[in-house]
DNA sequence: AAACAGTGTTTCAAATAATGAAACGACTAT
DNA sequence: ATAGTCGTTTCATTATTTGAAACACTGTTT
């Protein structure tokens, strides 16, 4: 029934299925009402999710009864290698940007062809963004994603890849203007995001690059559009690159291995 | 040959065991390694890590080709309910605790009989602690342990199942004396740990409770016991417990599902 | 050079575990 | 009462996992 590939374990993908469709939008869900989202068998979810809930990987919400995900995810989720290989050492680096910046300042690394966000410091101003931790954002219209494509060994292969939907109307939708904004990337040394994810917002990236001068992750500072003095532009840029470097001097040769 | 429980689904128990083996002491296992030490055929193991490669649970390093834990489980873990209810929430109010009480601060639940470390920030001074996000510690022999048990509601039955093992020379391992030790913490509202974790670490923690009057989680300070001043308790309590009702405001009637 | 010890990987018949339609019990609303 | 939920269990059928052995590859030792 299932197209299961070559030798892997069935179930074990199955479960990880099943643990995907638990997202922000939707974090908790019934048996039923799962199963017929995935189109599977309500007895083959039952069973997957009361052994993910026998283990603390999903928790059962003692009213509704829906399952939701568990502690075991968030303690497994915090052993993984990038945060001890690269959060850990940088997270102080972060809030000394964010310090002199005042604004939310993200750092993310390039992840099946999206920015996955692995670090975080908001801003000591109000306005806080929903970029969670561990959460992913398109390439082609964020300031971060744009600076890991300008410096990614494999970028036409990804650009080829990627659909390059308009999320905004200032969204890079075309393959050529894409390609023309990555090489200006690469001279500048920055990337600038103005509304092209979301209105009113306008995020700056810099690359981050390890002793080996790879490109593993890229710093970004985003605020409001009407808070944006263009004129401060180099500012900000020299802050976030003061960042870079001195994230580069704690890393060492770390890379993340795909 | 498995002692496969009721009807849950084996090969989901048995990769999620797999995944306890990826522990900060022993991050990277290679397949006859882990195989040897789970005492499970190396086919087994070969195909549970290989599926799990593929799906981005584990990541192989190129060179030794040996397996780590990997970027879904980052992402994952960091979509756990317990971030968006509680820490999303209180972050905030930590990085002031920690601003007034200038020493490392920590935010724990109770959880499977340990204290599991939800939230920290570090000390603006120079010493930080091993007290990684996500991991855990025992409850015996640690402020915020001792705190959590001293206000659960289940304390007898947790105290029975708990082994009072000797961490450091002051380590409490009675059972008459670590009862007396909660019900006088639960008269002073708070727990002190002089060096029962560690030599040379003292750690103060305070309850916080939701607003139905529940204690959920454990706010603490730690730092070396030099410079510990005996004559400043009072202010240090002070300030955890302004930190713990900042949160009591903000977490409503959260609790932990269990 | 040849034998050896160490990896990870594939094979294939035998053993086992997952599957799903249907029935069940326990709700709630009509 | 009836019909609609829900989660849960059953049991024969089906598909998958299993593991000893063989394989391919590496580097080391004789």
């Amino acid at each position: 029934m299932n197209v299961s590939q070559s030798n892997l374990n069935n179930s074990v993908l199955k479960a990880f299925d099943l643990l995907e469709h638990f997202h922000p939008d939707k974090p908790a869900w019934g048996v039923r009402e799962l199963a017929q989202h995935i189109g599977a068998n309500k007895s083959t979810i039952y069973r997957l999710l009361a052994t993910l809930e026998h283990i603390g990987v999903l928790q059962q919400h003692p009213e509704t009864e829906k399952y939701s995900l568990g502690l075991k995810l968030f303690e497994l989720g915090h052993r993984v290698g990038i945060q001890s290989a690269l959060v850990n050492k940088t997270h102080d680096i972060l809030e000394e940007v964010t310090k002199e910046i005042t604004e939310n300042v993200h750092l993310g690394i390039l992840q099946s062809n999206e920015v996955l966000v692995v670090d975080k410091v908001d801003s000591p101003k109000g306005l806080k963004l929903n970029f969670q931790l561990g959460s992913r954002s398109p390439l082609h219209c964020t300031s971060m994603g744009k600076t890991l494509l300008a410096f990614a060994e494999k970028q036409e292969e990804i650009i080829e890849e990627l659909d390059l939907f308009s999320k905004t109307p200032y969204s890079l939708t075309q393959k050529m203007g894409l390609i023309a904004a990555l090489n200006q990337i690469r001279k500048d040394g920055f990337a600038l995001d103005r509304e092209e994810y979301e209105l009113g917002l306008i995020c700056l990236g810099v690359p981050v690059f390890n002793q080996n001068g790879k490109a593993v992750a890229a710093l970004s500072a985003s605020g409001p559009a009407n808070r944006f003095r263009e004129e401060a532009l180099k500012d900000y840029v020299a802050i976030l690159q003061k960042g870079a470097s001195a994230i580069q001097q704690k890393i060492g040769n770390f890379q993340i291995k795909f």
